[in-house]
DNA sequence: GGCATAAATCGAAAGCCTTTCGGTTTAGTA
DNA sequence: TACTAAACCGAAAGGCTTTCGATTTATGCC
């Protein structure tokens, strides 16, 4: 076949074959995104530069799907609550794409958007410098690890035999596996940010320093 | 060749050189373990099933690495701080294994026995059931990624342009990126568990229900 | 309109990887 | 001593990513 007038492949159908293809079964590579739009895998180097752009490409998909939403007339706390959110929300609507994206470093221009409205909720809020660093880095962990347990298999601890009293007696609470890591995560989150008060509180009240 | 006296292979030499790679590389295969002790790749397989278990015993050689500590007779906050942090520390050792290990399943009794501390030690606090459940699916994702963060390159966010103001400030107090992400951590360690320990006072003193 | 260039496709192949299979020699055992 | 099981090797199947040359066609320029 020669050059056709309508390009049979475009970036974007690469990029939602590839995610397609996450969702279904985990994984994706060249000879079967190709197979799915109909095409051969060398034609998808015309369009792509690689495996590791279509990831990119992934990323940036998830992520400009969640709306960046306007939260400076928010509280501080509930500004960040929203933020954090809708960060790990991207992920949780394609689970298996986390373990992927975790192997590739993030120069996304709209990512750096995001922080850069958590930075400035955080400088709000009173904390200042190399605090708000270290704090990003913690949601980025968090939610990071969050967007991974979404990913995890059904039972992700199993206790192997009597010697777990409290685990066991933990995991006996646990409810259907999406809404467990749903509630990790509204948990884990309104935990960090009653922390992040009661850093403030005690700065104000000079009880720590 | 045929079968010598002294078997050529023994699985901890596998592991041991498949760590290796992942420490120098980042990744690991077959042939290059097998290059590395001296053998041909097929007769790995007389010793181990595959490549997953190879992973597997990589993730436990790490974990086993770190001694479990007697936390009984702490006060439960830096019982669950030790944790924690014995948790990640084992990835700490070997970063770059870490984004191997978030693609498969965790079986392995060590940390299990591990989870069962942390949930006894939550119980202790005076939290029950359902929370002990969600701290602890908080706790494991904060660490792995916290451990990812170890991976990851220097320069994890680099704002393309002026537009991050904020953002900019924060990062030009960033230490050395080994350094940063072990503030980091400590930093989130402590948010989240002042933030129990709020969550446990309101209760206390029955301000929130 | 005619022509050079650039683009889009294909087929083939190089060079990685994981895993399996058959052949060969030796260790352990009845 | 003879038989089975173990440990090794070489070869190969079948997957992957990426590159290359050949072919045809669209596009831009004179």
């Amino acid at each position: 076949m020669a050059r056709p007038s309508e390009p049979l492949i475009t970036v974007e159908a690469v990029t939602d074959a590839a995610l397609e293809l996450v969702d279904e079964s985990g994984d994706f590579s060249l000879p079967r995104v190709a197979k799915r739009i109909g095409v051969t895998q060398s034609s998808i180097y015309h369009h792509v530069k690689g495996r590791d752009e279509i990831v990119e490409r992934m990323r940036r998909r998830v992520i400009e799907s969640t709306p960046r939403s306007a939260v400076d007339g928010l509280p501080w706390d509930d500004a960040l609550r929203t933020l954090i959110r809708a960060y790990r929300d991207g992920f949780a609507r394609h689970p298996r794409l986390a373990p992927l994206l975790v192997q590739q470093t993030v120069q996304d221009e709209l990512v750096i958007g995001l922080y850069e409205d958590i930075a400035r909720t955080l400088e709000r809020a009173g904390f200042s410098g190399a605090e708000v660093l270290a704090a990003i880095s913690t949601i980025d962990s968090f939610a990071i690890g969050a967007a991974l347990d979404l990913a995890a298999p059904d039972v992700v601890w199993a206790p192997p035999g009597e010697g777990y009293p409290t685990l066991s007696r933990a995991l006996s609470h646990a409810p259907a596996p999406a809404q467990r890591a749903e509630e990790a995560f509204e948990f884990g989150l309104s935990v960090f940010v009653e922390g992040l008060r009661a850093r403030l509180g005690a700065r104000n009240t000079s009880r720590n320093g």
